[in-house]
Order: structure tokens, then sequence, then C-alpha cells
RNA sequence: GGAGGGAUGGCCGAGCGGCCUAAGGCGCCUGUCUUGAAAACAGGUGUAGGGCAACCUACCGUGGGUUCGAAUCCCACUCCCUCCGCCA
């Protein structure tokens, strides 16, 4: 959410924002005015409502019965006006509130301006010791099918599409990734929390994918639980309403947890393999910070997340996401791709942000300045570490062998079971 | 799922429909005193919104209702505790 005073005090910015995103600024002049409305029928309400606690303590001292009933009379006219008015400040605030609820946050003025991701400037290349194959590479649909760990048959049968199976040395395999990830992040200096995967709406409108992404959610008709899109709602909620201690900043977490998405919106797109499905793991880190802090901890969380992929000697891009590509609550983003020599493509594997307050005002989570200021809306990052399936893709394809065998990446070992080359079972 | 008890400021804990503008205590901050500290004493200590300000409004688990007026009365819900049943 953007701060109402932004509107009032420097309208501009937000139009430029919103122009550099794509996106409509006729949004800023409804805000405006109904912001005007607002704080008018507020200020008219708010006049009637002393004068009735007024009059209300007067006649509970008075004496004089008429009088009594004189003042009674009137306030109970007054209280009128003051019900027609309060509701007319709901149905204003409402509006307000559903048209502050779906503007982006600000793109930072480093962040390049352009259309979509066709126009996302490439950072840096770092090639690892898996880039170019002497032998034509096998995507892992059939890569992983022929060494009987990957089945889709079976995810359709069970789920149907965008579903599969993990066999073997395939969900081995995934979970020594999972587990490295982690203890990785660990000594990175993240905590690392098990959370719940189905959390309530309140938290997903604080992590800012409520309202204006339901159509991609899952949830439960009956009762107030919403699976995970990702790790980042959960780690959002947890400080949901809290005032931390500037001494306990930065807070750095991570989670393992399983993402569910209904993918509504790429219908029919990335439909061949593990690119893509309805559930999918992924290791996430997540930091609250000082305001004044977060560029830095964004640089670090960036560093931290292409650890990954150099543990695993991939080749990866840094990828700058520019305005018309930015994510929602993003203010700046950093995209991880890394080489997938089977599909033949830069496969996105983290995506690593600066949310700056956006989220910490929907979720109201504050910190209470050293000196004992007044507590100040803080800043939060998110960036993933990494997502499993396309780097069991990478993985996959790019420790291939010319026999259809895959060797295990040196780092996964001690949670392979002695397991140093995947053969077909 | 059934029966009962509870939810009040940072914490503990009072609170007959109207001096609740929430008692009292603890904690914290400032001041006096002191070489310094402790103690004692005095004052101050929530969040949000509106107003240039004085000040005003809202908030006692949540949401409704009754009333001129609700922490207090009524209804629904949520969460916590105790017991019973069921259960990985």
């Amino acid at each position: 959410m953007i701060d109402i005073n932004l509107f009032r005090q420097n309208p501009d910015v937000i139009r430029t924002a919103l122009k550099n995103r794509q996106m409509d600024p006729a949004v800023v002049d409804r805000v405006l005015a109904l912001d005007a409305d607002r704080r008018d029928l507020l200020g008219r309400v708010e006049t009637l409502k002393a004068e009735r606690n007024n009059v209300s303590r007067e006649i509970g001292k008075s004496k004089d019965a008429a009088e009594r009933q004189t003042k009674i009379e009137a306030m109970r006219k007054v209280g009128d006006e003051i019900s027609a008015l309060d509701e007319q400040v709901r149905q204003v605030d409402e509006t307000l509130e559903a048209e502050l609820a779906v503007i982006p946050n600000i793109p930072q003025e480093i962040v390049p301006i352009g259309k979509d991701e066709h126009e996302n400037p490439v950072v840096r290349v770092m090639e690892g010791k898996y880039k170019n194959l002497d032998f034509p590479a096998q995507p892992h649909w059939d890569l992983g099918v022929k060494l009987g760990i990957l089945n889709f048959e079976q995810g359709v049968k069970l789920s149907g599409t965008r579903f599969y199976v993990l066999s073997g040395a395939g969900a081995r395999l995934q979970r020594a990734l999972i587990a490295w990830m982690l203890d990785l992040h660990a000594r990175q200096g993240y905590r690392e929390q098990y959370l719940p995967f189905m959390v309530k709406q309140e938290v997903l409108f604080g992590a800012g994918q409520l309202p204006k992404f339901r159509d991609n959610l899952y949830h439960d008709v009956e009762e107030d639980y919403w699976n995970v899109p990702t790790a980042e709602v959960p780690l959002t909620g947890l400080h949901m309403g809290d005032i931390l201690e500037e001494a306990a900043l930065p807070l750095r977490y991570m989670a393992y947890t399983p993402c569910f998405r209904r993918e509504k919106m790429s219908a029919g797109r990335d439909v061949r393999g593990i690119k893509r499905g309805h559930q999918f793991d992924k290791v996430e880190m997540y930091t609250y910070c000082r305001p004044e802090d977060s560029m830095n901890e964004l640089n670090k969380m960036l560093a931290d997340a292409e650890a990954v992929c150099q543990g695993l000697d991939l080749t990866y891009r840094v990828v700058a996401l520019c305005t018309g590509d930015l994510g929602f609550g993003a203010s700046i983003t950093y995209d991880l791709e890394v080489w997938a020599p089977g599909c033949d493509e830069w496969l996105e594997v983290s995506s690593v942000s600066n949310v700056t307050d956006f989220q910490s005002r929907r979720a109201n989570i504050k910190y209470r300045p050293a000196d004992g200021g007044k507590a100040r809306l803080l800043h939060t990052l998110n960036g993933s570490g990494l997502a499993l399936p396309r780097t069991m893709i990478a993985v996959l394809e790019n420790y291939q062998q010319p026999d259809g065998s895959v060797v295990v990446p040196p780092v996964l070992r001690p949670w392979m079971g002695g397991i140093d080359v995947i053969r077909p079972e």
C-alpha cells in the first residue's frame, strides 16, 4: 500500500510510477477525490460526536426532568445524523481502501524504465563449470522419465494436469537440494522457520496477494484457509501488527514450503516438464530491516541467492526487472536465471525484491527506534533461494552424461546415501 | 464434537449504564536530592485519524445491536484454559 500522505503531497510521483508500470494513472485522481470526501465527512461527524458526548454527560448530571427530556430528544436527532454520516464515511472508506489496495509499489529511481520482460537488462552473466555439453542435451522430461525418477502419468492420475511424481533418486535429489539450501542460508545468517502452509485471508492481504491475485490462489470454501502461493506470505504474517525493537533488526528468516498456484494467467504456457506446476517447493529468504538498510540487505540477499547457483556450479545470469515487468509489491527486483541446455532456455529460479514499506503498511509492522521515538514502518525484502523444480531441471540437464545418467553435484552427496551418479532404475 | 471458565494499557489487576477523560501496582522515561548509583519524592509514559493550533474523534478479544450515553446490558463469532469424546 502507498502512503496516503504521498498522494496528498506529491501525486505526480505516483502518476509517473504508474505510467512507467504501463498502468493508468487516473486512479490517483479518484483517490484524491475520495480522500477529500472522507476528510470532509470526518470533520462533520466528529463535531457531532463531540457535541453528543458533551450533552450526554450533561444529561447524566442534570436534575431537571424537563431539561433532560429536551436534551434527550435533541441528541436522538443528532444520533440519527451521526449514523447517516458514519454510513457515508464507511462507504467512502471502503471505496478508498479498494482503490489503494490494488495500486502497486513505487519503483525505485534506479529501476530501468521498460515496457515488459523483453526490456529487462542483463546485469551480469556468471559462467559455472557446467555450461556447454559436448553432446546433444536431453530435456529433463525425457531424461528424468528414462531414468525412472520423474513420472508425469502418475501425477495426472492423482491430480490432473501440471502435477508429477518424483521417484527414488529424483525425490531424494530434491530433498538433498532443500536440505543443502537451508543449511547454506543458515550459515548466511537466516533463521529457519517451519510455517503453516495455509493462512488466513488477512495475511494474504498484508503480503499484497489479496485482493488483486485472488484468482491465482487455492482456498477452502468452508473455512478461512488459503494455501500459500509462496513462503513470503506467512513470513510477512509472522510479525503482522508487531512493533519490533530496533536492536532486533535486521531480522532474517528463511523457510522451506510448498507453494500452491492456480496458474490461471498462464494457462497453456510451459505445459511441458516440471517448470510450472500447481504445486512446487521453494526455499525462501525474508528480511525485516530499517528503511535505511534495505538496499544493503537487497545486495546481501541477491549474493546469498547467487551462492546457491555457484555452489551447484551452474551458469546463471542476473537480470534487472524493468518498470513494466516489476511485481506488484516490489520497488526493485533482480531475477536469477540459470541455463538449462536440455530445454534450451534461461530458467527463472529466483526473484529478489526490496518491497520497502509496501507490505509493512498493509500488515502494520513497525519498529521502535533505539532512542525511544515513535514507532516507524520498517522495510521487508524477499528472495527465493531457490525454487526447486527449476533448480532440479538445471541440475538434471547440466549434470547429464552422454549415456543418460546424471552426476550428483558434490555439495548434495552428503544427503544422497552414497548415490554419486543417478542411473536408470 | 460436548460441558464449563476466561480475554481490560508494555506487564499484573480493579471496574453499580453517566467524574472511565479506565483505579491501583509493576516496569519504563524525565526531574529533585546524590561525587555516582540506589531509595524517596514529583511529573510523564498506548495506537490511529482529523485540525495551522488549542483541541477533537475512535479503540477495553472481533463484529453487530439496545440507549441521549456502553469496558459495563443483549446477540453472534474468534482465541486461550479445564474436563469428556475422537484422532496422526
